[in-house]
RNA sequence: GUGGAUGUAGCUCAGUUGGUUAGAGCGCCAGGUUGUGGCCCUGGAGGCCGGGGGUUCAAGUCCCCUCAUUCACCCCA
């Protein structure tokens, strides 16, 4: 295989089959977001690249070594968006959503692009879509979000277990930021290498670490240090959503990646996903919008990622299955084709030979694809009817064209049922 | 970016200590009464054995490089 036509790596061909259950996924998502009221927003595939190193944070993994960024001719820093957050938030800017009545539900679906080693759940291309709520700033607004998450999550067959924490506002989190400090410098040489370099950078991450759990675990918990107001916000969520009968685990380890977030953090997760088990995350990040040129507004939401809810969601989704009707040519003549023409007036998915096939090799041909035959032509055509046959029962009737659509349409809803 | 595993037909895989024309199952195509599927039978198409280099009389089998896939780290959806 020339290499020259591969496609490039961490990028996904999807097949029809494959094809048939993202689209799924993708009424799904629409449908729970009508549910919320949550309207659709749609971003362009590229952005400035100061939306996401301002929006984002410079000091996070997918600006600084991730980014699919260029020049184009004009001399325009542009990157490939690599997340939807930050996206919206200049959306909303731009387009003086702030002026709309609060609060603002907004959904993507759209493809990210990051430049990572792909493995399972991880690719270069993928797609993610996306909540966010604009302007409340009340623990509520956290709250609908996860109910929005669970009830998605529940469209393919999940109960997530979710995860959430608070990582604390610009009062409190600069205390719990010094003690963790300081308390990783005293353990400085126990840490791994990795680690050494995160105590540094972002001593939250830390506590992530899978190396080596015993000095995360000993570390302080920022639980101790919110403020009044982030214990109260949190301790809201937490009555809220258990009120919705949703069960919501804290995990004080849990702080994600991006810089924006503010507050409330949280994930769910699944086991089937291997070492990418994130299905979604998401949290607060009043202020985001203050980072990309408008004034701070208060908001939340959460992404996921589309590949990882298919495999999560496995064989509960259906593929590609649209029992069909199939009309055979019985000897020479273009009866086939006329008859294919009138189910498909009534709606009916209808497919005829293209491959000049035998008749058996056209019966053939539709025990595979569709679940009912209808013959066209011959003495039945002469008289005026033609012969239907149900795949799966193997029962047949002789009908007239005019009454053949009802017939064809009944016989296929019963398949249906009994599948 | 780091480490491990794997690349043979459309798919899943066999290919013995290197040794003639590289195999199977499934799938695909055709035939088994020029008007009827599924089962069965017969035949057929389809492989630069991922790519490049090397060792050898001889490489799908051994060595190196490279590309890709995959698992994990990292990070995240």
């Amino acid at each position: 295989m020339d290499e020259r036509w591969q496609r490039p790596r961490g990028t996904q061909d999807i097949l029809p089959d494959d094809a048939a259950r993202v689209e799924y996924l993708r009424r799904l998502v629409s449908s729970v977001a009508q549910l919320y009221g949550y309207g659709r927003i749609e971003t362009p595939v590229f952005e400035q690249t100061a939306v996401f190193v301002d929006g984002v944070g410079d000091g996070t993994d997918i600006v600084q070594h991730e980014r699919y960024s260029f020049v184009d001719a004009g001399g325009v820093a542009l990157t490939l968006r690599p997340e939807g957050t930050a996206a919206v938030a200049r959306a909303y800017v731009e387009n003086g959503l702030s002026a709309w009545p609060k609060p603002v539900r907004l959904y993507y679906w759209a493809p990210m692009f990051r430049r990572e080693r792909p493995q399972k759940g991880r690719y270069r291309q993928h797609q993610q879509y996306g909540f966010e709520l604009y302007g409340s700033p009340e623990p509520s607004a956290d709250a609908e979000v996860l109910l929005v998450a669970r009830r998605l999550l529940a469209g393919v067959g999940l109960v997530p277990q979710v995860l959430v924490n608070s990582l604390g506002c610009e009062v409190c989190r600069p205390g719990y930021r010094a003690a963790l400090v300081a308390y990783f410098e005293k353990h400085g040489p126990d840490l791994c290498e990795d680690c050494q370099r995160r105590a540094a950078a972002n001593p939250l991450r830390v506590l992530d670490c899978k190396q080596d759990r015993t000095i995360a675990q000993g570390a302080p918990d920022i639980a101790d240090f919110w403020c009044v107001a982030c214990r109260a916000h949190q301790d809201a969520v937490m009555a809220l959503v258990a009120d919705q009968g949703l069960s919501v685990v804290r995990e004080p380890s849990l702080v994600r990646g991006l810089d924006y977030y503010y507050r409330t953090v949280f994930e769910v997760h699944d086991s089937s996903l291997g070492a990418q088990s994130t299905v979604l995350g998401g949290g607060r990040y009043d202020g985001l919008t203050a980072r990309v040129g408008g004034a701070p507004v208060p908001a939340v939401g959460f992404a996921g990622g589309v590949e990882r809810l298919l495999m999560a969601a496995g064989r509960r989704i259906p593929g590609e299955g649209v029992p069909r009707a199939y009309v055979a040519q019985v000897g020479p003549g273009r009866e086939a084709w006329r008859v294919a023409e009138l189910l498909r007036d009534a709606a009916i998915p209808t497919e005829v030979d293209l491959m000049a096939r035998s008749l058996k090799a056209q019966m053939k041909e539709a025990s595979r694809r569709a679940a009912v035959v209808v013959l066209a032509g011959g003495q039945e055509w002469e008289a005026g009817r033609v012969a239907v046959r149900g795949l799966r029962d193997g029962r047949e009737s002789e009908v007239p064209l005019g009454g053949l659509a009802d017939v064809v349409r009944t016989w296929l809803d019963e398949g249906q049922e009994g599948e």
